[in-house]
Parts: C-alpha cells; structure tokens; sequence
DNA sequence: AAGATACTGAAGTATCCACTTGACTATTTC
DNA sequence: GAAATAGTCAAGTGGATACTTCAGTATCTT
C-alpha cells in the first residue's frame, strides 16, 4: 500500500539540478518565454527546453504555447508534494534525532572513562 | 553573494534516488549497521556503501566505524538545509502563485468570450 | 590460530543525463 | 510572401551514476 515514490524521485531529481533551480528563481520574479530563461543560463534553447520538461514532469512548472511563444510559470503541485514530504517525515525524523540526543548524550558521560 | 548551492545539490541529488529513501526510512525506525541494511534491499554491501557516501555528504546519514561494524544513524543537519531552503522559498513562491491565480482568474473571465 | 564476519578498494559495465548540432516547422513582422 | 523569430525534433557525445565482481583487510569467535 505504498505510494510509488515515483513522483517524489521526479521531484527532487528535478530540484537536484542548479540550472533548474535558476529556472525556477527565474519564475518566481515573473513568468517567461523559454528564450527569455535561456538568455542569462548561457545554454541552448533546446537544452532549456529539457530541463522545463524535466520541471513540468515534477509540476514545478507549467508551460503553455501561445502563437510562437512558450509561456513558462510556476505551477503549485511539485511544490506541495515537496512540503507533504517533509511533513510527513519530519514527526518521525525528530522523534528519532531526538532519541539519537539521549544516546549520544549517555555516549559522552561513558566517555570520560 | 549567493550561498553556493552545492550544498543543495548534494541534498537534492542524495534525496532523488529511491534506494537511498528507503535507507533513511529505514534509519528513521532505528540505527543500523551496513549489512542489515543491504538486507532488504536486494543489493550488494558495496552499492549500499556507496550510497551511504552520498548521504553522509548530504548531511542525512552519519556512520562511524565500530569494531568491525559501521553503524549508520540519521544525522540531523541534512535535514535541516531542507527545510531552510524550502522556508527561504515558500514566501516568495506563494507571493508569485497568488498573484498568478489572480491573473488566471482574469483569464479565466476573458475565455468566456 | 583458523575460520567466519563485516566491511573496503579497485576496476569494470550499462544506463542515464545534460548538453550539443543541425535540420525543420510554425508564427509574426515588414 | 519573404525574412526574421521562437521553438521543436532527432540524433549524438561525454561524463556521471548505480550498480557489479572479486580480491583484499580488519575484527570477532571458537
């Protein structure tokens, strides 16, 4: 009954690359054709073009053709999917971190042996 | 002035592999040592060992060699770049997403023409 | 001390990934 | 409608990545 984490792996292998991340700095002062976000990246058209596929896949981005135009902006579902993570693994993580302490702690009072 | 993001890269990049997911949630439950790890993955002790490199370089994992064990625990700092980009993050981005539903919401109104 | 256990290191492989080139198509704009 | 603009498609390249095997090396255990 596990959800297939398929969507989590293309979320931050989407966020793992810096060239997206600029991306979507880009996007988020304001939306932008794909010309205007390869311009200060310094790489092909077509390879901005693979990364926006890549972001659209994780739904960090939305991109629409209007006349000879592709508009690009953010879109809110990768972000949220990102937050649900961290949300979900956050209580657990903590309890363990915190439980970690203690040991740790014990750890350093049998040191001074 | 920008922070160098591959600190981030590093976290995104460990977090975006489904093998080292499981390594975490398995951590998550408790410490462990390489091999009991390797042991529901269907992997060898070397794959595992290789991932738990990229982890404790992404500040998720930390291991220390005891005996003839390494024992893995979940390190705390990993965790905590995360949640500091996602929290120098969300303002900004769900300031650029209101005010894109706004515009939406005005699209929306002009389709019906 | 001999054997088992738990890694470790070096090297290899197959696949993926970011990126390119170059030829092409669809839209303006003149 | 010709030329410029904005993007698209197919194919290729080089370097990472996720593994593997196999031959060590420490560290228990008996």
């Amino acid at each position: 009954m596990k959800a297939p984490s398929v969507e989590v792996d293309r979320l931050f292998h989407a966020l793992g690359d810096p060239t997206r991340r600029a991306i979507l700095d880009r996007l988020v002062q304001r939306p932008a054709s794909v010309s205007k976000l390869a311009e200060p990246l310094g790489i092909t058209l077509t390879a901005v073009m693979q990364h926006l596929e890549i972001l659209e896949e994780a739904k960090l981005v939305h991109t629409e053709k209007l006349g000879r135009v592709r508009a690009c902006r953010l879109e809110r579902a990768g972000f949220r999917v990102l937050e649900q993570w961290i949300r979900r693994h956050r209580t657990e993580w903590e309890r363990r971190l915190d439980r970690l302490g203690e040991v740790l702690a014990e750890d350093d009072n049998g040191k001074q042996a």
